[in-house]
DNA sequence: CCCTTCTGCGTATGTCATACGCTGATGCGT
DNA sequence: ACGCATCAGCGTATGACATACGCAGAAGGG
């Protein structure tokens, strides 16, 4: 009953390491770290499709039942597992200015969702509020210090720009996924995706589309984050923009 | 066996319209289209997750096992009721330029996707190819036909706006799912996260966070879709700026 | 030394997606 | 007119899964 604790759920509780080991009962064999490790590995392993919480119980060699000793509901599993896999943010790199800052941020995170893929498919169900999830956006605010931008302002550009790499992210593993599936390579999954919309998309009903198809963009893939660094690019550009006329009335 | 199908996907030939009704059998007393209806009415009542077979089944007064006659998967059922929630998009205002186009593009999304607010739980899984998602598509590349941007510029700038939309809604969905869980307004919903963030974010060890904390733009909710257009109209700009450069050499 | 508290977990329940195969309707070719 | 190939509807069965409930034994405090 400590007083940090009113009102907390316990799973924030432990995550943000505000529990006290309760002073009866047998020594836990188990911990809410372990159990979430557990699950981060057979999420990369298998995917996120595998993590159930009997497969996440046997890889501990314990019981289905006993993971509810530590986490009320699988979601919460999921949520925490999210936390450990983005971990501890890099450091922000210094004296870079903020466009420098933001579009490292941007790299870091899209580094990261790539390199876990499975990440990107734990569905959101609420504002960041885990540790590292945090941490994450003090990283993105922090790029931004000094600026002449509103709070709320750096707050929706951090927002902007996680999304933009949380959708791109997304796409390439769609991408890579639906490759796998059909056991070719990405290029080919691309360039049959530009087939597919070819014999679908009558020019008639779509001209634009028919102007995309026939320009041969889907078949000719570019470099790898080409069109994720134009995005970027242009955000920030209109950010800079903005920041500018702020600073010279 | 006609050319139109080879390799398509059945269910593709059918949400295209390239199916003929079989010559023999007994006739149909299900449709697709009833079908896709039909789950579209559960999700919008009752939310996604209430949407099951059998309980889309029961809705039409069949067997579970019918759909499948239909559908070959859940995940295919559910593509298709997005594509018909989401619907012919609307036309392109006339005259008004690719920016105005761009934003009422952006807008009429949104809208859409509040007013059907399941549509954005439900995961992708691949790039666009429904009709209605590809007339979508046309809509966002018709509002840039005539600028001097490449069409994979032009691609890649509606996957942002379409991203920038969609995390939006998102937020604005989870946020008011809190809310309605809590049995809160979604301003009280708001103002707990921000209460939620003071008490674990310690602003000593996440400055940038502690800053936006005590700024209080947490605990003020600005007028409805003012971040969201912030972020879109920076965006904007940006892409106007590369547009401008462009043009005059 | 007993009583409270807590851990691990066995069992049971209810929900789902989905494979398989039967029954009967339909209409084509003969 | 008839038989057969084809296809719709669906009953039954299976196998995952999340999770509620309650018991047994461990640990420490009084």
């Amino acid at each position: 009953m400590s007083e940090h604790e009113d009102g907390i759920p316990p799973v924030l509780a432990a995550a943000w390491g505000l529990r006290e080991r309760p002073v009866k009962g047998p020594r836990p064999g188990l911990t809410l770290e372990r159990i979430v490790a557990a699950g981060v590995k057979v999420a990369a392993t298998d995917g996120l499709g595998a993590v159930s919480m009997g497969r996440v119980a046997r890889e501990l060699g314990a019981a289905t039942m006993s993971l509810y000793r530590y986490v009320t509901t699988k979601d919460e599993l999921l949520e925490l597992m999210v936390d450990a896999a983005i971990g501890q943010p890099p450091p922000v790199p210094p004296g870079g200015g903020w466009r420098a800052g933001l579009t490292s941020f941007a790299r870091a995170y899209l580094d990261l969702l790539r390199r876990q893929s499975w990440v990107i498919r734990v569905p959101f169900n609420s504002p960041p509020i885990m540790p590292n999830q945090i941490a994450w956006m003090n990283y993105g605010l922090a790029t931004m210090g000094g600026t002449a931008l509103r709070q709320d302002e750096r707050l929706f550009a951090i927002m902007i720009v996680s999304g933009i790499v949380r959708n791109w992210a997304l796409l390439a593993a769609d991408i890579n996924a639906a490759a796998q599936a059909g056991g070719v390579t990405t290029e080919q999954a691309m360039f049959g995706y530009g087939r597919l919309l070819k014999r679908l998309a009558d020019p008639a009903r779509f001209p634009a589309v028919g102007e995309l198809v026939a320009s041969g963009v889907l078949e000719t893939p570019e470099g790898p984050d080409d069109d994720f660094e134009f995005g970027l690019a242009r955000f920030l550009d209109g950010l800079e923009a903005l920041i500018r006329n702020r600073e010279t009335p």
